[in-house]
DNA sequence: TTGAAAGCGCTAACAC
DNA sequence: GTGTTAGCGCTTTCAA
């Protein structure tokens, strides 16, 4: 069924093509009886405009483009909420595209991203967390934001100066581990994530430094990055419980693997916290709900998805745009720390 | 920075566009010398042909709208996945649009869709759950179904001819009661939902149905709806503990309430499953990674994307398509549920 | 207050 | 093999 245009309207309401125009967008007068006769057919036939023919003049898709490795990890729904509620003002809506990790796919997304001409490109995750991303995948990314505004968020990619936002997560794995010395934990190891990711290389670094500022000895074999899933989180957990000594507190690359190392730790009859504390990052929203409810630390990530979509704004509108925006995560102090 | 169009190629290769267009769509055989000419410059600027102005005369975008109450609630990611998965063979990508639940904010969307003249249209959620819709809004995805494929994915509009992909929730729950009945349990309530939706009304049918067909009395004032998130199974399982007589067992409408309602079981001081048995509903990620593992009625939520795209495939390609899908839920045994 | 016409970037006849 | 040209559906001067 043919979709009817700006033409069918003008034809049965005897006008030009430019006053039916006039009318839809409000951008001069028109006498009030040919209005009405206008919006009449409008109502009519359910007229909408094609938003196609209209962007290939004005040159804006009113479409954001967004790069994500994985939905089914609550972190980024959560960003991408963020995301979505800050776009309301500006009326955009979203392109969302996940890549389950393959670098690949995100360059045929970005490609896509390109080919629609998107007002603007979120990425997130990927290849913008490799410590050591190839020149290529880099370039690509940059040839891109040298057309299309396009913020990292959570990432980097090295010299470049590509525009980021990003959540502080030296400083927030520094705040996680002061709390477990605080409680009094020295033995503590740390699981999950992979060591070629930034994420990982970042919050070890922490890690290492809020040690030694304690002057606490740093035992590398309890240190097991592996991925961020729950299974790494259950199996990272397995290999620690089976050492003849065992740290007292964990830290955890994020909220995922910390839920599969309280699962493991109770499977081998610990007690959480009162036998090994855990800790975790991101705070997901199941992060409160778990048993015993996880502390961790907040990414803020809704708030991380609205200042995306703030800072891409900014660029969109060509005013000057802050290269680096960090917000600082927060400790939240739940159920799954204790005192030693 | 203008974005480079066929006209700059066809200029600097000293073509016309129609030569150039050729080699972009490998639509008609063009000289080899000419066409590497044509590649390189192509490759030196990086150039990707306006997708807009192609559709304009293809009337197709590749672009799915996707209208989904809460991406937050991890079965709609997961549903998503699945239609991503399935979405790649035919190389289109999606408009994600979350609404929250607002029936204003559906209308907004699919307005937009409509505009943007997306190729097809799935809409879970909200307005589709309702036992008793406003007939505007029924009438309003209607009239979107005329012009644009659209699939009603686990819902349903009364009087409508609306293509659908569903669940069987109602066997599903029959599922999880004959689980029930058979582990011993008679004494069995039923939390979260809301009563005017029809996922809630189906699945207290079929709780009902499974009772009466053992000759176990309903207990009315152990069924509890009040909304799907994890707050509300741990309210309706406080109300069902401060109660004189306690059930054995209850059957939650989804993961999420089931995993408060054991939260607050514990709270309380009660062993799951040994003293009290909880199912839910949808078998998300984290049902099988919280403490205890959740027995639960996987819908299946992957499956159900892919299929929602193979369906809205055959309508975009005008093959006769069933007017309804439906897929068996399973049930899925683990450690929230134990004999009497 | 309204209409004619050019043009946004591309594809697809139709010629040559 | 390649070029010319007419749209696709809309907005926007420029005239009237």
């Amino acid at each position: 069924m043919r979709q009817i245009t700006i033409y069918d309207i003008a034809k049965e309401a005897k006008v030009s093509v430019a006053t039916v125009s006039r009318v839809l967008n409000g951008t001069a007068p028109v006498k009030a009886s040919t209005r009405a006769k206008i919006e009449a057919l409008i109502q009519k036939y359910q007229f909408q405009p094609n938003a196609m023919a209209r962007s290939l003049l004005s040159k804006e898709t009113g479409i954001i483009g967004v790069i994500v490795p994985d939905l089914t990890n609550p972190f980024f729904p959560e960003v991408f909420a963020g995301a979505e509620q800050e776009a309301q003002e500006s009326g955009h809506t979203f392109l969302l595209c996940n890549t389950m990790g393959s670098y690949a796919k995100e360059s045929e997304y970005l490609n896509i991203m390109q080919e629609k001409r998107v007002d603007g490109i979120v990425f997130i995750g990927g290849r913008i967390n490799l410590k050591d991303c190839e020149p290529e995948l880099v370039q690509e990314v940059v040839e891109h934001a040298n057309k299309i505004p396009l913020v990292l968020v959570n990432g980097n990619l090295k010299n470049t100066e590509l525009t980021r936002v990003v959540t502080d997560e030296y400083t927030g794995t520094l705040l996680a581990m002061r709390h477990l010395i605080e409680l009094g934990h020295t033995q503590i190891g740390f699981i999950g994530g992979e060591s070629h990711m930034t994420t990982t290389s970042i919050k070890l670094r922490a890690f290492r430094k809020a040690l030694r500022d304690e002057g606490i000895p740093v035992r590398e074999e309890w240190i097991l990055p592996d991925s961020f899933s729950v299974d790494s989180g259950r199996q990272m957990m397995q290999k620690l419980l089976d050492m003849k000594e065992q740290p007292t507190a964990v830290c955890c690359v994020n909220d995922f693997t910390a839920i599969g190392a309280i699962k493991t730790a109770v499977e081998n009859g610990l007690k959480v916290p009162d036998d090994i504390s855990i800790v975790g990052f991101d705070d997901i929203p199941l992060a409160h709900h778990v048993i015993p409810e996880l502390t961790t630390v907040s990414q803020q990530a809704n708030e991380l998805g609205r200042m995306a979509i703030k800072v891409l704004r900014q660029m969109m509108n060509k005013g000057k745009t802050k290269k680096l925006t960090a917000l600082e995560p927060q400790l939240v102090v739940r159920q799954s720390t204790a005192r030693l």
